[in-house]
RNA sequence: CGGGGCGUAGCGUAGUGGCUAGCGCGCCUGCUUUGGGAGCAGGAGAUCGGGAGUUCGAAUCUCCCCGCCCCGACCA
């Protein structure tokens, strides 16, 4: 039994000045973790508690679908991640320190390698595929901007687990099996969650999921169909192109005196003026930017998205990995005389030898307002395959509300969610580093393919703590409550003895119970039941001398009245639901 | 990485007119109080983020560093 007279907790009356998000706020005031370091935190026994009913779930349904847990060391040598090239990669993400003999180390921000390294070690015969394992460890990155409390910490607590098969249809396999699991995880834990579509980024790999809690302090955007179920992170959200059309039926191109419109707004502003009837919808900006490529050379390349969308740099960059995308600077300006800053059109770029690609909502036969290449001029009707033909093809435009479902055209909603799970199909990138064979059935070597899945565990309980909690404090589910029953002995009367005794019969009856056996005034007995957020509150005070108590559900806070000698049963169904 | 704001006791804050650093909460002692953050009295607790500098004298002015929060990273 936690009693609060000895628990190790202090909660505090007023919100850290440093707090922002409200899982943050509540995290700290209601004492269960405290900050040591930037985005690294402490966690104390009520939050503890809770962290290891997020773990304890996640262990369940993870063993119930065959994987074993392992253990591997946070602290790790270089050589594995040498070998997949991601020391390098890693840039200043990772923790890096040396050994008395001047070795290299690192805190492991992953465990791919490790895993790829233990199986190729035991494993060698597909008799033994399929296998998967898992682990609940620390991790460490070192976040350029830590925020939002344990939201986005430099140390934070996962689960990783990798399947290892022998095909594509046994990866599929354990790859349903684990997305089957990790949807009734997030089940039980209450959380209002969707599963989108993934960018698998320069990892490479297949099929690839996010598990996105749902909130407003989401650092992820997805959109989600409001007629089927198609969902997807923004950065992997396709797009449901217009029809081609025939360039020739358009009307011809003509040139405009429009000075003074750097700006979108500015040039629909001036040609409404002039009696042309667009919107920034109408117009092609063309935002140039500067690629380079891992050799160190620079190039420059235009992307056009419709004027009323931003480009998406990130899905640029997804599009020309292995290059990187860098902003155009005023002096490279000078060096390509032909880009008109401000006025660009892509009427030129051929012949300028620059790269031009465009979004998928250009399509052949698309009329727009775009820049004439010479200042203070846009050009009417410029029409891609007959003004204009792009080299390529990028989802650079962002998504918008309202935009069509490219399954079903119907319109998109948009939302902001949590990463707290992710689903991907690895298939043989670190296979093949590692040379992870095993013997088929034919006697020839197989290449095994893997999976990769993880969960924030120390994320998730920020996340449930984003998603339930009220003005008074947190709500917690059940499932991970740091107690199933807070008992508050309040009032005058001494109604501790009773207090105890109904708390001890309720221990008997299987549940964790919360004792607030303080003696403090009522208030702050009711203000800190609340804030803690454990789901129910048995009231005992001043209607023992009725011979009753109040159940309270901290959810709803609905309180009603039972005889004393109900209340433990009471208690109980509530818990059991 | 860039820009802005901020850093004073465990928490929230006042004080920048240069000279004994104040308040609220929390904490300790005593008495009173006990169904919505009680009252009275007494008390402990601060290298004013760190370092360097200017000065007779610095929380306050200057520089550097560290940390926190927010915004930005392209505007054709």
């Amino acid at each position: 039994m936690l009693r609060m007279s000895t628990l190790f907790l202090r909660t505090l009356r007023e919100d850290p000045a440093d707090a922002e998000v409200p899982s943050h706020k509540l995290l700290v005031r209601a004492g269960y973790v405290r900050r040591v370091a930037p985005g690294i935190y402490s966690w104390l026994p009520l939050g503890l508690k809770v962290l290891n009913h997020v773990a304890s779930v996640i262990r369940e349904e993870m063993d119930a679908i065959g994987a074993q847990e392992v253990q591997f060391p946070a602290l790790l040598p270089r050589e594995p991640y040498e070998a997949t090239n991601r020391w390098t990669e890693y840039g200043d993400g990772l923790f890096r320190l040396k050994d008395r003999k001047g070795n290299d180390y690192l805190l492991g921000p992953t465990h791919e390698e490790l895993f790829t390294l233990l199986v190729k070690s035991e494993y060698s015969s597909y008799k033994d595929l399929p296998v998967s394992l898992y682990q609940v460890q620390t991790k460490y990155r070192d976040e350029a901007r830590p925020r939002a409390g344990i939201l986005r910490g430099r140390e934070f607590l996962m689960k990783d687990s990798y399947s290892f098969d022998l095909d594509d249809e046994g990866l599929q396999r354990s790859y349903d099996a684990h997305r089957g699991a990790y949807t009734r995880i997030f089940e039980r834990l209450g959380m209002d969650y969707r599963i989108v579509s993934a960018v698998s980024g320069a990892m490479g790999g297949s099929a690839s999921e996010e598990f996105l809690a749902v909130a407003p302090t989401g650092e992820d955007t997805f959109v989600s169909c409001t007629a089927c179920d198609y969902a997807a992170n923004v950065e992997a959200a396709s797009v449901r192109a217009p029809e081609p059309t025939d360039p020739a039926a358009a009307p011809p191109q003509e040139v405009v005196d429009t000075p003074d419109t750097p700006t979108i707004e500015t040039l629909v502003a001036v040609m409404r003026d002039k009696g042309y009837d667009i919107g920034p919808e109408h117009t092609l900006k063309n935002v140039v930017l500067m690629l380079r490529q891992p050799t160190g050379e620079r190039s420059p390349l235009v992307v056009g998205v419709p004027g009323d969308r931003e480009v998406d740099l990130k899905a640029v960059e997804a599009n020309v990995y292995p290059a990187e995308v860098e902003p155009f600077e005023g002096g490279d300006f000078a060096k390509y005389a032909g880009l008109v800053r401000g006025y660009i059109g892509p009427q030129v770029l051929k012949n300028l030898g620059i790269r031009f690609l465009v979004d998928p909502r250009i399509t052949t036969g698309s009329a727009w307002v775009t820049g004439a290449n010479e200042p203070g001029k846009h050009a009417v009707n410029v029409v891609m395959g007959r003004d204009f033909e792009p080299d390529g093809v990028v989802p650079a435009a962002e998504v918008k509300a309202g935009d069509a479902c490219p399954r079903c055209g119907s319109p998109l909603d948009i939302g902001r969610g949590i990463e707290i799970g992710h689903v991907f199909q690895l298939g043989r990138k670190f296979a093949d580093v590692f040379s992870l064979d095993v013997l088929g059935p034919q006697g020839k070597p197989v290449r095994v393919t893997m999976g990769s899945y993880g969960i924030g565990v120390s994320r998730a309980v920020a996340a449930i703590a984003e998603q339930s909690h009220d003005e008074k404090g947190l709500v917690w589910p059940r499932s991970v409550a740091p107690a199933d029953v807070h008992v508050a002995a309040v009032g005058k009367g001494d109604p501790l003895p009773e207090a105890e005794r109904l708390a001890a019969e309720l221990e008997k009856q299987g549940l964790t119970v919360l004792l607030d056996d303080r003696g403090t005034s009522p208030g702050v007995a009711f203000k800190d039941a609340e804030l803690l957020g454990i789901p129910t509150i048995l009231v005992v005070g001043k209607g023992l001398a009725n011979g009753e108590v109040e159940i309270r559900d901290r959810r709803s806070g609905e309180a009603r009245t039972v005889p004393v000698g109900e209340a433990v049963a009471a208690v109980v169904a509530d818990v059991r639901g």
